[in-house]
DNA sequence: ATTAGCACTCAACAGGGGCGAGTGCTAATA
DNA sequence: TATTAGCACTCGCCCCTGTTGAGTGCTAAT
């Protein structure tokens, strides 16, 4: 229905809708038909946008102010109005240029990637690393703490490292651990943590009572180890430069996105939504959705290596976002991380 | 010479500090002749309060405003009219029961300390992990990534983890870093990282020409994998309830904390100036200190385990803080974190 | 030494008028 | 018939004003 919307009537949308992303304040009639050369009076400019007001796209905060979009109305903009071009060459080696993975871990990479979208955007960035879930088995070793509890440290495909304290009443020697581990890393190796607990389950069924006492050790080692489910990481940088729109300029608004900012559970719920798609994602806090990120847009895009481990990384800004800078940076930056998790993978 | 306070001016001072903690406003004349029976008129206890502006105890915000204590006048407060009490057992096990340790790394377990530590005290939590350099060495680690890259995995005595990414341009075989890891574990063990340094050093010295090849890779790594500094690990809970406080409620201020949260580089540096005391230690974010930290104050203990690990815990809220409450709690919660690190250290 | 009394100060609040940006409607125009 | 000039109207914003009330400093009396 909203397609439509004749030539002239999109063209003033759009006017409105960017005049608004670099202004934050209520567009009028006048300035739309002075600043874009439409050949058209603020009077005709008016009556188009009363009906683009009367069909939900715009709305105005009082009577005697303009105009501004609506989150339907920033939908149809993103959907049928706005072009993304893409990079040029130098662009691209320009961001190319603002990472430096050189010898990072895992997480100094996550971090510093959500610290360069922030900056480059002006807004927060966000990075979720790959669920634990999606990663690939690479090694795992056992190292006694105290009487009856181990360390466990996995380490994915990738290289991301994760360690859980686990309970183990049976008393095992060093080499108990070290022959265990490797009778693990042997087995497991190159399974997903989703494969491989489906390997450990049915190892356990087959073996109740298993003739290798040491190697049903490890099995039940390697699920306490693995079954639970870890916590997801999630990076966010550059949280004050929201502070500094204006949308978020009361004290309540403050307070309440920095809140959201730190729980963090909205912020994954919302990366968890697009991890099935592909390509970069927009979500727009519309009024509907979340109280707490109400203004806020999400760009997003997955990462993710040739193993499948799939992480995601974003900006999240005001609502009156610059969307057509904002997105190709996302993109970009995805393909770029896609391909540091793959440099992590031994060649053979 | 602030000592050379009279008693009954002391007592006028403390009913001022007290009555702006707990109402954030200017403390008026009249105001403290009634509520605390000192049997004085507003007259004499003005006169009082004049005297105490003059020595820069108080200071008011406007003419006919009542007083506020200046940072100096909290300082007193804290150095001569505070009493912290003990907790009594009661407290101390309700305490206790608010931490749930069990089975939980060493990073949640600082991140757990952080949470309670701001839910008791409603101000914000701050942990900081002992140094890098401060622990003690148990295990390392060697995964091969992919061409000429290594995971170095490193595991204190306590479990922390800390892993790094080193060039490695040699081709090594998985044999061979076991060996290393191997050799470098028994000759490690149980030194702390500043005295391993100070021992690699000594070894690749003496050894220029190592008779065995994989030893002399294997300090090379270890120097490599050990030798710099790892940024400290801080961990802040609860930064939105300082917004909550009137001290903060404008947007500039709240934009200013945020800030200085976020990049918690102000936070470790304060956190380092206490790391040699032993007990408690107050810091009031007067005029004169940091300006990102402006009307804060931050309460401080250090927590180490038997080998002298130390890190340092603590709640930062507004300089008018309830000292009397959160005092106790943090010196407790120091002894409690103190504990549960030794209880990971193998008895032998 | 203490206190009652009094004049004074000043932030906070509410009301009122002018300004200006912007609108909707209507009648004239191409 | 689509466009536009003109005009009355709306309403947030700003500035000015007067009032209120909490609190002070000073002085003289106790």
């Amino acid at each position: 229905m909203a397609d439509s919307l004749n030539e002239r009537s999109q063209n003033i949308l759009e006017a409105i809708v960017e005049d608004y992303i670099t202004s934050a304040e209520p567009v009028g009639s006048r300035a739309i038909s002075r600043k874009h050369s439409f050949n058209l009076s603020p009077a005709s400019v008016r009556n188009v946008m009363a009906d683009l007001e009367e069909m939900g796209l715009l709305c105005s905060p009082h009577t005697s102010a303009g105009r501004i979009p609506t989150g339907k109305g920033f939908q149809y903009y993103i959907d049928t109005l706005l072009e993304v071009r893409d990079l040029n060459q130098n662009e691209k080696q320009n961001l190319r240029n603002s990472y430096r993975f050189q010898n990072m871990k895992m997480e100094d990479v996550m971090q510093e990637v959500g610290r360069v979208l922030s900056g480059l955007s002006q807004y927060t960035g966000l990075v979720m690393a790959p669920k634990f879930i999606s990663t690939v088995f690479r090694q795992i070793e056992f190292i006694r703490l105290s009487q009856g509890r181990l360390l466990m440290i996995y380490v994915s495909e990738t290289g991301l490292v994760q360690n859980k304290v686990i309970e183990a009443n049976s008393s095992l020697t060093a080499q108990d651990l070290e022959y265990i581990s490797n009778y693990l890393n042997s087995e497991l190796n190159g399974l997903s943590i989703h494969d491989v607990r489906i390997k450990l389950k049915e190892e356990l069924r087959k073996d109740r009572i298993h003739y290798d006492q040491l190697k049903q050790q490890a099995l039940n080692l390697s699920c306490a180890a693995l079954q639970d489910e870890v916590e997801d990481q999630l990076y966010v940088s550059g949280a004050s430069l929201m502070l500094g729109q204006p949308e978020f300029s009361t004290p309540e608004k403050m307070k309440q996105l920095v809140q959201a900012f730190e729980s963090k559970k909205v912020l994954i719920e919302l990366l968890d939504r697009g991890q099935s798609a592909q390509g970069v994602q927009i979500f727009i806090g519309s009024e509907s959705s979340d109280i707490d990120l109400q203004g806020c847009s999400l760009i997003t895009s997955n990462f993710s290596n040739q193993k499948g481990a799939i992480g995601t990384l974003g900006v999240i800004g005001p609502v009156r976002m610059n969307y057509s800078q904002v997105v190709p940076i996302v993109d970009f930056t995805a393909q770029l991380v896609s391909r540091v998790l793959d440099r992590e993978i031994e060649q053979n």
